[in-house]
DNA sequence: TATCCGTGGAG
DNA sequence: TCTCCAAGGAT
């Protein structure tokens, strides 16, 4: 039972990726036919949306906007509306952006450098380390909760990341990374995969984990989480709440909305007041006269 | 860096 | 029922 550290790389490299090649699930940004636009769609979609609820809105959006210019020439407002509850529609906002940039800088493109895909509206280190990595095969670190979670129980010993990306977990990432490109993209996605499935946060099955033997948590007899209280997501009766009845009213109008349909989805006139003003100063609602309202033009 | 930003499903 | 959390980003 030796720990993650002490096991050879190219053995924890051969085992992820043969485990990878037998168990990846067949979703559709992982095609062949899979362009870089997709990829990019994709992973806008799979930032704090569960794959189940991305597939059926990533197919419609890239049916109706197949390149970035089919994007870019529509209104943003249609982007939000298409967005439909997958939730943070700020995304989509950020998507119809990103799509006009490509247009005027890129020629049309999704640029296959990371510090221009990092340029990017919406686009931060980790959409930007999966795009190059994914649509591009590049070699990069790519870091998401996945990742880091295999990398905490399997490196590290502990059940959970910290609540922020820490110097050390990109020093981990960085060491483990196949310094070969024509697999580093495959083990990055592979890892991905691995926390995806099995080394998942509720309930991890060692079992079937092919790291299993070099897990330093596992070997430790899995030890529960000790670190500060992971504060939960509260909802209810927040802003957000608000802000999502208001622009699902929105979104299901076609046109304009009088005033009087949106005060209909919350009492409280202060926060509702409060929660509209917010849409409209993140560009998701546009005030067309005194009164009425529609998604951005 | 802590907080804000939606929505729905699993356990 | 209720808590957790899901391929993060911006500020």
């Amino acid at each position: 039972m030796d720990a993650i550290s002490a096991a050879p790389a190219p053995l924890l490299h051969s085992t992820v990726l043969d485990w990878y090649e037998a168990n990846a699930r067949d979703l559709p940004w992982r095609t062949p036919e899979a362009s870089p636009w997709a990829v990019m769609v994709s992973e806008f979609m799979l930032q704090q949306t569960p794959v189940k609820r991305v597939l059926p809105a990533y197919a419609a959006w890239l049916e109706r906007w197949p390149a970035p210019a089919d994007l870019a020439a529509d209104a943003p407002g249609e982007a939000v509306r298409m967005w439909g509850r997958l939730g943070y529609p700020r995304r989509a906002l950020r998507l119809h952006a990103a799509a006009v940039a490509i247009t005027a800088h890129h020629g049309g493109r999704v640029p296959d450098d990371h510090a221009a895909l990092l340029a990017l509206p919406g686009v931060g280190e980790y959409t930007a380390a999966a795009v190059a990595s994914f649509a591009f095969r590049q070699r990069h670190v790519v870091l998401d909760t996945n990742v880091r979670r295999v990398f905490a129980r399997a490196v590290t010993g502990v059940e959970y990341p910290a609540q922020a990306t820490t110097a050390a977990e990109r020093r981990t990432a960085t060491e483990l990374l196949p310094a070969s490109v024509e697999t580093a993209a495959t083990w990055a996605v592979g890892v991905m995969e691995l926390g995806a499935l099995v080394c998942t946060a509720r309930s991890p099955e060692c079992g079937a984990c092919p790291l299993a033997r070099h897990c330093a948590w596992r070997v430790a007899g899995r030890p529960p989480y000790q670190g500060p209280p992971r504060r939960g997501q509260s909802y209810e009766g927040t802003d957000r709440q608000v802000r999502g009845k208001l622009l699902a009213v929105l979104r299901d109008a076609h046109g304009t909305v009088p005033q009087a349909s949106l005060d209909a989805v919350w009492p409280e006139p202060v926060q509702r007041a409060r929660a509209l003003d917010g849409l409209v100063a993140d560009g998701l609602v546009e005030p067309v006269g005194p009164g009425v309202y529609r998604l951005p033009g």
